[in-house]
DNA sequence: TTTGAACCGTACCGTACGTTACGGTTCGGC
DNA sequence: GCCGAACCGTAACGTACGGTACGGTTCAAA
C-alpha cells in the first residue's frame, strides 16, 4: 500500500492511474467507477484498491496529485515597486481564473463538493487547503510586502486578499460549478485581471492619488 | 401527476413532502433516498412517483419549493437618495449572505453541483436561475436607478452588479460548500455587507469625493 | 350503502457498483 | 532455472437504491 498518507508521492505508474481518474472525471462525474479507472489505466482493481485503499482513497490520491501539478511559481522578487506589484497580482489573478474554470478544476470541484455533503470524507478540506487557502498563503506575503513598500494600505492581509478574491472570482467559480456554460477566453481572463487588479488598487493603493477605474 | 411542470404549485401536501426532503437534505446529502423521503413524509413511494415522476423530478420540485419561499420583496422606492440607496444594497448584500450561508442553500447547491456533473438533469441552471441570475435582475434596476439618480457611475449594470457579487461574496460560498466550518454571525453579517456596500460605493460612486475606507 | 379515486405501507425486482477472490503472467533476485 | 512479489483480467459477492406492483384503508360523491 502506497500513495494514501499525503506525503508519499505516485510513482509514475499511479500517476498514469490519476491521469486516468481525472480523463473520466472531465468526461463525466458520473463515469468514475472502479471499474472504469482500472479498464483505463490498464489495471487490475486488486491493484487500485492496494494502492489507494478505497474508492476515497483514490480520489484524494487523484486531488492531490493535481494540485501538485497546478501549483505555479512564488512571485517573490527583490524590487517592488508599483509596476512590479502590479504585473504580479495580475498574474496570480489570470492564473487563478485560469484554473478555476479550467475542466479538471471544475470536476475535482464538484465531487468535493458532492463528498463534503456526507462528511464521510475530507476531500473538500483537500480541495480548500490546495486551492483557496493555498494561493491565500502564496498571495498574502506580496501584498504585505506591497505594504512594506508603501504601496499598498490595509489592516488585515487576511482581509484584503478576501476582497482581492472576491473582485477576481466575482461570480465565476459558482456558476461553472452549476454549469452554466461560462467560456473564459485567454483575453478575457486578461481583460478581467487587469480590471480586478484596477479595481483593488482602487480600494487598498496607499495614498490614494489614483483615479477610480470605473468600465473595462 | 402534478408539481413536475414548473409552473404548477404544489398542494400543501405536497408542501410538506418537500419540506421532509429539505429536512433530509440538510440532515446529510446522502440519505436522500427516496424511501427515506416516503417514511420521512409518511407516504408512500408510489405517491412520490406519481406527483413527481422520478428522483431528479423530486429534487427539481424541491429547489423550486425553496426559492419561492426566499424569495424576497424588490427593493423599489420613488425618493431615491444616497442614503437609501445605501441602505437597500446593505440589505441585498446581508440577505444574500444569510441565504447562501444557510444549511438549505447549502445542501441545495451540493446536489445541484453534483447533478451538474452528469448533465441528466438541469438542477445546475434552475439553481443559477433562482440564485445568481434572479438576485442579478432583482439588484440591477436598484444600480441603474442609482446611476439615473446621479448617484452611481457605470457602462454596465451586469458588470457593476458582478463587482458587487465578489464584493460581497467573495470566498463564503466555495468554503461552505466545501465544508468549511464557516459560521456568520448576523452581527458579522451586519459588518461585511457595510464593509461590502462600502467597498462597492468606493468603486462606483458618481463623482468621487468620498474618502475610500480601508480597515473594517 | 355503494363505488371508485387517492393514498399508505410493504414487498418485490433489476441493476449498478464497491469490494474481494483467484488464476494466469511478468520479471527481478538468487 | 527457480521463487516469490507485483500485477493484470475477470468473475463473483453483497448491498443499496431507484422504480414497480399490490393489497388494504380512507373518504367523498352519487
Amino acid at each position: 500500500m502506497s500513495a494514501t498518507t499525503e506525503n508519499e508521492a505516485p510513482t509514475e505508474r499511479q500517476q498514469a492511474v490519476l491521469d486516468a481518474v481525472l480523463d473520466l472525471l472531465v468526461e463525466g462525474g458520473d463515469q468514475l467507477t472502479m471499474t472504469a479507472v482500472a479498464r483505463r489505466a490498464s489495471c487490475s482493481k486488486e491493484t487500485l484498491y492496494k494502492w489507494f485503499g478505497d474508492r476515497d482513497g483514490l480520489l484524494a490520491a487523484t486531488v492531490r496529485w493535481q494540485a501538485s501539478k497546478v501549483r505555479a511559481g512564488n512571485y517573490d522578487r527583490q524590487k517592488l515597486d508599483a509596476e512590479a506589484l502590479r504585473d504580479s497580482l495580475e498574474a496570480f489573478a489570470a492564473n487563478w481564473l485560469k484554473v478555476i474554470s479550467s475542466r479538471t478544476s471544475i470536476a475535482l470541484n464538484r465531487v468535493a463538493v458532492s463528498h463534503a455533503a456526507s462528511a464521510r470524507s475530507n476531500l473538500g478540506r483537500i480541495v480548500l487547503d490546495n486551492g483557496r487557502f493555498a494561493i491565500g498563503e502564496r498571495l498574502k506575503p506580496l501584498l504585505e510586502a506591497g505594504r512594506a513598500a508603501g504601496l499598498l494600505a490595509f489592516d488585515d492581509a487576511e482581509e484584503a486578499f478576501r476582497s482581492f478574491f472576491g473582485l477576481v472570482g466575482r461570480d465565476v467559480q459558482i456558476r461553472v460549478l452549476l454549469g452554466d456554460p461560462l467560456k473564459l477566453s485567454t483575453a478575457a481572463i486578461e481583460r478581467d485581471s487587469k480590471h480586478a487588479v484596477d479595481q483593488f488598487f482602487t480600494l487598498f493603493e496607499a495614498g490614494g492619488t489614483r483615479p477610480k477605474i470605473h468600465s473595462l
